[in-house]
DNA sequence: GTCTATACTTTGATAGAC
DNA sequence: GTCTATCAAAGTATAGAC
């Protein structure tokens, strides 16, 4: 935990209590407490509360994890690997993070959905953007344009439904199939090219 | 709403409540006004409290939920047919019900994983019965014995992160390609059949 | 079994000294 | 910008009259 300056802190705090605990179940004194930061430094920061930090976190985790995908994607020697790659590490940090790390918004995403639509749409315009991006990185990586979109969003779908019956089990069986499913469907569209 | 006893509008709030809005979200009070059940009454019917109470809807609903997906599959004339009808009538439920109505338990079971173990459980305990009956009802629609428990997982994956995409965005698109994806899945497992 | 009143804790948020 | 004290409201839970 290096000396970063206080916001910092603060969000970095709060997005690994929100993958942990939820958006509701985090409280602005965890944060404050985890931060190692005052209370007031909270609304200094963050005038619009507990919202417009929990936006900002959504929005900086989206980022951040859509990172570490395109990081896979761009050390792999190409999609077929780069996908096997991504599923593995996905199940690897689980296991290890005692199946606490897996997508760092789909907890709020489910919290939100009905009773906050400004955090909604931070949510659902990260996913917008994972699915938009990540169209043109399986496009760069071979996948006939037409078949890319439907491609990223199976994918993405398999991943967090896994990550759920994952995280619920304790196991990491859901990550390996769909993980399987998810190489088995880009080999396919690779081949259509 | 029909006059059940107090115990059973309890249950019956509360996993409206949890759906929509989480179980950390959802409070006793909130709880005993939708049910128009005096405050006590949990107490007298729960004396675990709301663990217990989140403890019995959980395992409640997911026992309803199946059920659903049995009768789908009973009145279909093959698993195909089965598997696009269950997903279409999702999408359906999810549109009608301005995207709340997903998964009557994946928003608690993330919620819970790293902060509850005995609600973790109920979860765990739910989603596998899923499988495993599930997998059952599977091989009774033809398809091989080995393949069936992969495949009602990658449903169930598939599922599960559509439905997180699809309450984020208010679309049914993730809906559409998992159900695409799932029946054809099953369509090639039965070919091997 | 039903229902009310209340205890105690924690929540998000604000004011204002430094 | 940092930090403390405090608020009103909501959280869970309990006691006890009916």
């Amino acid at each position: 935990m290096a000396t970063t300056p206080t916001r910092d802190r603060i969000m970095e705090a709060t997005a690994e209590l929100f993958r942990r605990h939820g958006y509701t179940g985090t409280g602005i004194k965890q944060i404050v407490a985890a931060a190692n930061a005052p209370f007031g430094s909270i609304y200094h920061h963050f005038p619009g509360g507990k919202e417009q930090l929990g936006g900002e976190v959504i929005r900086s985790s989206g980022e951040m994890y859509f990172q570490i995908f395109e990081l896979i994607y761009e050390m792999s020697p190409d999609v077929i690997t780069a996908t096997e790659n991504f599923y593995g590490g996905a199940a690897e940090t689980l296991r290890q993070s005692d199946y606490a790390d897996a997508c760092p918004i789909a907890t709020v995403a489910l919290e939100v959905a009905s009773t906050n639509e400004p955090l909604r749409e931070a949510t659902a315009e990260v996913f917008e953007s994972w699915v938009t991006r990540g169209t043109e990185r399986l496009i760069e990586g071979g996948i006939p344009p037409d078949r890319a979109r439907p491609l990223i969003i199976a994918m993405l779908s398999l991943l967090e439904g896994a990550f759920v019956l994952c995280r619920a089990s304790r196991t990491t069986e859901a990550l390996e199939v769909a993980g399987e499913l998810a190489v088995a469907k880009v080999r396919e569209a690779l081949a259509t090219a």
